[in-house]
DNA sequence: AAAGGATGTTAATAATTGTTAAGCAGGCTA
DNA sequence: TAGCCTGCTTAACAATTATTAACATCCTTT
């Protein structure tokens, strides 16, 4: 999983703009699309983890696009932003597949924290976040669901938060991950204490990987970290 | 599959009466309980689809009781019913790992879309509600009615209890078994010597899988376990 | 260069799990 | 009924894993 992937589709130019900022700065990829038909084009060309339509918007309104999806597409999450709180619209929406809706004006916190209930439920299970169990880098062979790092003949068993972190960045590989995902991802809670419990696991990890010179956990400062490697197979 | 069982715990007698009335109507099991200590006694005894708590509550509000399950449960469904609305709470419900956080005075009907949109998605996964009584898996045969594991010739004659903790491990096989709801299926409750009780079994259960090395119990600290084989049948 | 914040590292502490064996109750047999 | 199995629970202690603390080092900014 690079970071998630959001489908913002919102007409309203400054709303727009400010979700779309907002939800880049908390790490989600977004896209950003203007009317529905644009919407639907942009999910059909690419996968996303999740979608967050306005209702009403022009040439195609987000009820009209949910229904489209769910036609082929019965587990990528939905979920309606709308002006109006009428009782038979939040019906419909739910009826439709959508798995929350939410009433303007909401506060921006308040839908981050509702998209990441919903990613932290379908993201154990949906293949296109991440299926990937296995994971060769450098002279590294490393089975997640195993908990198994092995070089060659050597194998060393990994604990469970050592295997989380080092999949994060196996699926980040050469890329950077962001400090604040890996921490709500894996200690469901960016706080000061988990944070320094992470730089304990990244240096017990850089332990572990110590034995393959071409093989480094790089420290964005500020930011994040990098798993780095030049031999990769995969 | 049964229908699904919900947790309601409110201490509002008027509120909790009506509730409790809709969603029995609606096709759910539903168990009332006025406040938090109560509630949690519920939880720990019997196994839950989804759980619908109150904020306020007397004895232990709402939260606590969720921090306290999701301690060794982090895959039951918690909805938060409160009076206000306030930005903190609503953090504080999420962060805490809540699924929704519904805000009075709400609609029946839309309580009602939210709990459906969230049991679809974690339906699905209902492993322990089958009726398999033969598993194969790497080179054993395991007879869950005659409680016995064979490997080739040999035959070993499993207890009751290391029974029941091999048919929950092999319905799971290669996925997390929680260890909470092995507990609430298998001990009928969730306390700290019937989870000590589970270790020992899990240790017995590791010595009969110990004659091939392909089988194993993995432990999932501070979740679970989980059977893990690559040379399973199917 | 100094200061403050972020990260690295190691050790101490706490929590969870593994293992063995001692108790205990029910059922069976002599 | 006494004695012995058997299966389960509880206790005790060992080992492992996770968190917190403490201090060192590095980076950025001024």
């Amino acid at each position: 999983m690079a970071s998630f992937k959001i489908l913002l589709v919102e007409d309203d130019p400054n709303l727009g703009q400010i979700l779309h900022e907002y939800l880049t700065v908390k790490g989600y990829e977004t896209k950003l699309c203007r009317d529905g038909e644009e919407g639907l084009k942009a999910f059909k060309a690419d996968p996303y983890d999740l979608c967050l339509f306005d209702v009403m918007l022009p040439k195609k309104d987000g009820f009209s696009m949910a229904k489209e999806i769910r036609r082929n597409d019965s587990v990528t999450p939905i979920i309606f932003l709308t002006a109006k709180s009428m009782k038979e619209d939040t019906i419909e929406g739910f009826k439709i597949g959508g798995d929350d809706y939410i009433t303007k004006p909401f506060s921006m916190e308040e839908l981050l924290l509702r998209i990441q209930a919903i990613l932290r439920r379908t993201a154990e299970k949906n293949p296109q976040i991440s299926d990937q169990k296995e994971f060769e880098f450098g002279s590294f062979h490393f089975d997640y669901d195993k908990q198994i790092l092995s070089q060659g003949e050597s194998n060393t068993k990994l604990t469970s938060k050592e295997s989380e972190l080092l999949r994060l960045l196996c699926l980040h590989i050469n890329q950077p991950l962001d400090r604040s995902t890996a921490l709500k991802i894996i200690w469901r809670d960016d706080s000061y204490f988990n944070a320094r419990s992470m730089d304990v696991y990244i240096a017990k990890l850089r332990k572990h990987l110590k034995a393959d010179e071409s093989v480094q956990i790089m420290t964005l400062h500020g930011s994040g970290f990098k798993l780095i490697t030049n031999a990769q197979s995969e």
